[in-house]
DNA sequence: AATCATCCTCTACACTTGTAGAATATAGAT
DNA sequence: ATCTATATTCTACAAGTGTAGAGGATGATT
């Protein structure tokens, strides 16, 4: 179903987000636009992390004269469910109730908490 | 409420696993006795490991002649917590909805999803 | 006390990550 | 044809990570 990849360091991850925040295939400087602005990088920086990216199968890079248009090749929802699954094993053990426990420790207020009993119900179905 | 706990590396993680699952101060010896035999690492590996845990002030380290007793001064709980709102917050964006779909996707089966969400229940009176 | 066994610390090294300047290539302007 | 702005690639380097051997300290044994 859905096999494992390989965790993100985090500016590669910055870059991944902002790319999959872009229509895509999408210029360099869409991908610049869709940055975190807290945390500003060197254009130098966000090159050497695009290309990080495309040696590791992220997404690849398409030549036309001197630029370079990027389209991710994992999508944001596998990614995530992938970490997900690593979470729960790797941190939790596997075990349901630490989860759980981490979950309500973790400062996510009453609400948002419903909000997602209420969706994984809904999900469920 | 939980201030932010840096990420360990996994290496690292790991081990502070190990030393979560001993009952508390604990031998080098014990810790080894409680580490993932899926992933063998030579004693001195585990001493560096160990000593880097203690700089990064996740346990420490008291001598008693030749050897070393381990304390963890950070708990699993908080640290699985703080690790689940940074995960809520990186990854899915503070953003409930696609944290409710990465749980879906992520490989859990029905039934522990149905637990996960009695779970939260509970936790939420 | 000399030797041995055991435990830890030091040193080491390759690879990864975060960061960005220098160098190169190319499309557009003159 | 040349110059200029701009986009990408190369090179670089410090810090972090995974791994473990060499060396030093100390408790146990003869």
């Amino acid at each position: 179903m859905n096999r494992q990849i390989r965790r993100l360091p985090d500016a590669e991850l910055e870059v991944m987000q902002a790319l999959w925040a872009c229509e895509v295939p999408a210029a360099r400087t869409d991908i610049e636009a869709h940055l975190f602005p807290a945390h500003p990088m060197a254009m130098t920086t966000l090159l050497t992390l695009l290309t990080r990216l495309g040696e590791k199968e992220f997404l690849t890079i398409e030549k036309q004269g001197r630029r370079s248009i990027y389209t991710p090749c994992v999508t944001r929802e596998d990614y995530l469910a992938s970490q997900s699954r690593t979470f729960f094993e790797k941190l939790c053990g596997g075990d349901v109730s630490a989860f759980a426990n981490a979950l309500c420790g973790s400062g996510l207020t009453q609400k948002e908490l419903a909000q997602l009993r209420e969706l994984l119900e809904r999900d469920e179905l």
